[in-house]
DNA sequence: TACGTTTCCGAAAACCTTTAAGTCCAGGAG
DNA sequence: CTCCTGGACTTAAAGGTTTTCGGAAACGTA
């Protein structure tokens, strides 16, 4: 460990100056001397002196750090937006303080209790899923955006995936591709996810007249359940010549075992996913057509929106991001893989 | 927003008393009688004070902060260690500065500068491999301990997964299995992982006296690599009656390839993944017996190491932690499943 | 009464920086 | 010569808290 750390008033001393002109000088400001100024930071340099940021915010209220609370960080999907709310603090000055509250309410008000009394200029609160979830609290002293989970009080500011829109789009893209029995494997219903995809699939299928092929089958989140519902379902529609999946793991799960039952993929039955979660969909065989929620992104504009209403206004409400249908071999026409 | 924030003084006011006895009383310490103390907690809840942690900072010298350096945050190993490290910070009153220097080290060392002038009390640098890693900086004024990936200078303080060990350990379970003619397939060899999990292995089969199957397969940590390299290895060792992975994605790709080319696992072949990946590990068919590398221990005890170098004695060197292997059915004895 | 002890409380310094206001001086205008 | 202007620099206050030390009151003892 180094000795002592310098201060503003031990390069004012080794500069032969005074605090102030100093502070002046390393601040860039007018009223200093050009020869002056270089002394300064010259000392500054020779003592590798840091201004210390907390006198600093004292001063000057803000403290250029932002609170980071995520109620779920070891989910897959907090982890994008807190990667992209990081990137688009990181490229200014910003800071990010991160805490996980661990889906627990009690956790939570302490997070932003303890997050308040360090004076953050801000907080994004990344959700778990997109089902809304509670405001974190009322009447803060700093801006508040959420991201990916909504705020339930519409007065809040949210940034959530276009769920139904992005669902909407890949139907859409199976019916470009000329199938006609599509079919849906999602998961549980009590996730809004689930039913926003599923949503976009009827906008998609009415807009084109054509009715789904069977009964959506929900199930958990897992690769297990593709399986099980591809059984179930090539059982009671052996005629579907397309599936549209609640997510990857299940998608990845539909086509193993619609392999397995004989049916080949894109040939016979094509295939699209949900999440581009890469370890899965692009290892299958065939690579998935998928969506991207391109959450990095969402945690991007969410944090430059925190900006916006620290220094400013704030356009409150639910802000639906577009998502990207990644295409791969899983929905290539009959005959061309 | 709400308005102005209380301070201490305000409480103070509003209870009668002077600033001192005000933060006497708030902090429980003695010299306050009872009847007034009351008084000035009513005050501060009616108020809802919040000390300001600044200006606490600012004459304690300690910001109960600590800096979180990744380099990688991408990466599947970075993000449980980083999840440990919160853990352990969060059930104190510390509270983690995140930055992530995408691998660059001009980044990192301005973020290191960046968190320098916060006045962290520690710094936690988590690699995004088991390499090792140039040291983040010489003679910095606080306390550094390394995690995931150990500092290249003895001097510095780094926890790691014991690879070695942790390999040996495995192969030790295929041939308590009865397993003989054991190969390995494992990552790049610029991977100081790949090399470890090597030497254990080695390791294990020289203490029972069995050579290896064949020659060790290297090849990208990918699913396509471990199908790519099964096949190879069937050709060319087609009498192996297990494998070692050097990862649960390599694993997963042999699994599948060799269920094509009709080798039954565990029955014919027994194999054994890396990382406890679940989305892999626990969806294969048959589950994967693997590696558990204990991540978020791994950043636990790196956290708690780092409260222990803060105020007291640090204990340098490469501090290697034990890992788990998880046994599931992809190392049943033939006959079982 | 004088004095010592205990108990409780307040004044003020300290932490480090920024900034508003003030000082000093040279030089130009009248 | 006086007055004014503007530049270059310094002084001092402010920001919110903790902590040391001194003071005051109350009480007991001689």
């Amino acid at each position: 460990m180094a000795s002592k750390r310098a201060t503003i008033s031990d390069v004012a001393s080794l500069a032969g100056v005074s605090i102030a002109t100093a502070s002046k000088a390393l601040n860039g400001r007018q009223d200093v001397r050009a020869a002056t100024r270089e002394r300064v930071l010259a000392a500054a340099a020779e003592l590798s002196f840091q201004p210390n940021a907390l006198a600093r915010g004292l001063i000057s209220g803000q403290t250029r750090t932002v609170g980071l609370l995520t109620s779920d960080s070891v989910g897959r999907f907090g982890i994008p937006v807190l990667l992209g709310a990081e990137d688009a603090f990181g490229a200014g000055e910003m800071a990010v303080l991160l805490c996980d509250a661990r889906g627990d309410a009690i956790r939570e008000q302490h997070h932003v209790r303890a997050l308040l009394s360090r004076r953050v200029d801000g907080l994004i609160v990344v959700g778990e899923s997109t089902n809304p979830r509670p405001s974190v609290s009322k009447d803060l002293p700093v801006p508040v955006v959420y991201a990916y989970g909504p705020s339930e009080d519409p007065a809040d500011v949210s940034f959530v995936p276009d769920d139904v829109g992005a669902a909407a789009m890949a139907v859409r893209h199976l019916l470009a591709m000329g199938r006609r029995r599509i079919a849906h494997i999602t998961g549980p219903s009590h996730y809004k996810a689930a039913r926003d995809r599923e949503e976009g699939l009827r906008l998609a299928l009415s807009e084109a007249g054509v009715a789904q092929a069977g009964q959506t089958l929900s199930g958990p989140w897992s690769q297990r359940w593709g399986r099980h519902a591809a059984e179930m379902l090539l059982m009671a529609e052996p005629e579907i010549d397309a599936v549209f999946c609640g997510s990857d793991q299940v998608a990845a799960g539909f086509v193993e075992a619609a392999r397995e039952r004989g049916r080949r993929v894109p040939d016979d039955i094509a295939v699209v996913g949900y999440d581009n979660w890469e370890v899965l969909s692009t290892e299958t065989r065939p690579a998935l057509t998928t969506v991207d929620m391109n959450l990095e992104r969402l945690g991007r504009t969410a944090a430059q929106h925190l900006f916006a209403a620290i220094d400013g206004k704030a356009t409150p409400g639910v802000h639906r991001m577009p998502c990207q249908l990644v295409i791969r071999d899983s929905t290539s026409p009959p005959g061309i893989s």
